[in-house]
DNA sequence: CTAAACCCTCACATCGACGTGAGAGTCAAA
DNA sequence: TTTGACTCTCACGTCGATGTGAGGGTTTAG
């Protein structure tokens, strides 16, 4: 599919999927045209950078992750052992970010819920 | 005290300090000198900045939420109802961000647990 | 009184994931 | 074959919370 289907399908903008291309995290065909062509399991890749993103992950790390991600999010085995380390850093640090928002809305909620 | 100290006590930079008052966060005097002279009630007063700046929420609705707020993290009268909408979508979209993470730290937990 | 340590106000720089045109080919249906 | 919808590559703009450096007063311990 083109770009603009995967964008419609994926809920991203176009230049955002250009933008992931530069930065490694999508590699489409290119047809003579110079047209991107994207495969279908592109769409959850997709799906995947997004979450990886909305957590707070940069692209230089999600390009490293995202090979070790066959099509059920699960593992491949080639250079991922070497990324297990900058993984749980992340996950700790996400830890840390979900605890902060917590601390955050029990804030809010504790106002709310207290205004007359 | 002056803004040094309020930064150490505080853990953060003189420069976000000075920044928070530009934003209308905080209200220190002035020395005759021109030195910002800070209340003890400041140093709690940073560390909820910091809360709600950590879950997403922008200068210009901490400065109007701080007011609402007394130093035991109650509630007060003034112009809060008002706030009650805006503090109720700031919520929601902090439990949307926390589903996020947590779907990412799945994910990434997924890889690390999965590794051999 | 002097030096070290603080503090002041500009005001420009940064970082990351995009937004937004400009100018120019490409594709598909009528 | 025309036209309207798509797509391409630059390349500069954005936004928000800070970093950073310049140039210059203030405080305080010795």
């Amino acid at each position: 599919m083109r770009i603009g289907e995967l964008a419609r399908r994926s809920g991203v903008s176009i230049r955002a999927l250009r933008y992931y291309e530069e930065q490694g995290l999508l590699r489409p065909h290119r047809r003579s045209s110079g047209y991107r062509e994207y495969a279908e399991t592109d769409v959850r890749a997709v799906a995947r950078i997004r979450t990886l993103l909305a957590a707070g992950l940069g692209t230089a790390v999600i390009a490293e992750v995202l090979p070790c991600m066959v099509d059920s999010g699960e593992i491949l085995a080639p250079g991922c052992p070497e990324l297990v380390d900058v993984l749980a850093v992340e996950r700790d640090r996400i830890t840390g970010a979900i605890d902060e928002l917590q601390a955050a809305r029990a804030m809010l909620n504790g106002i709310i819920a207290a205004t007359p």
